[in-house]
DNA sequence: CAAATATATGAACATATGCTCATATATAAC
DNA sequence: GTTATATATGAGCATATGTTCATATATTTG
């Protein structure tokens, strides 16, 4: 059986696999940080516009986003004083929004 | 634009779908979750079983059990005084299994 | 029924998490 | 430089989370 073959069928993961993986999805299974992912799938956002549009305060947005930051999900292109967001791993992304796909179809 | 393609766009998640995708989320997010379920990807297994394999006390394995089958991503059959514990969602294990896909090629 | 085995459960504890508040930093306009 | 605006940061706090320990429940065996 070939090291790749191994993964699918669920045999041993080492600890780096594993921390990622919970890494990932620890990401995402916040509602706050879940509705800032789903707003910048609809493209940039400064974290002004993201604060307001969801009505969340600029701090709770900014420690958010530094979250996001760090996991490499989304990253920010400066223009003045405005940070502008967006995302930044088309993988995760594409597993939030199945499970949205998914969920909202109940 | 139609109710279904709002939703690959990110416009407003109602409260009930971002609960049950963060719930969801939150379900694989943690290292033992994550052990078990790819444990259970090879097939139905025991309590005391997944304990001994994994390393884990039988209390853990069971509250993380009981956490799994509330949100219905497990399911169990008794043998006697054995419960045979079982993957009990095709959707979410294939997230998990991208996820883990993903990962493990670095 | 009693003893043994498999699993479930609840309390307690340490740690993690997400928010708010206050303040700091950075850039722009004057 | 001073002021205004956009964002970042750190401390503090309440709640959530995952584990362990002790014990309860359920099923089988004798």
């Amino acid at each position: 059986m070939s090291e790749e073959e191994r993964h699918h069928q669920g045999i041993d993961l080492d600890e780096e696999t594993l921390f990622v993986v919970s890494q990932t999805f620890k990401a995402l299974s916040d509602p706050t940080r879940i509705r800032i992912l789903n707003l910048l799938c609809r493209g940039e956002h400064s974290v002004n516009e993201i604060a307001e549009t969801l009505n969340l305060s600029q701090s709770s947005v900014s420690h958010q986003l530094r979250f996001l930051k760090n996991l490499r999900l989304v990253k920010y292109r400066r223009a003045g004083r405005t940070l502008y967001y967006s995302e930044d791993d088309d993988h995760v992304m594409n597993l939030l929004n199945q499970a949205i796909e998914h969920a909202s179809h109940h």
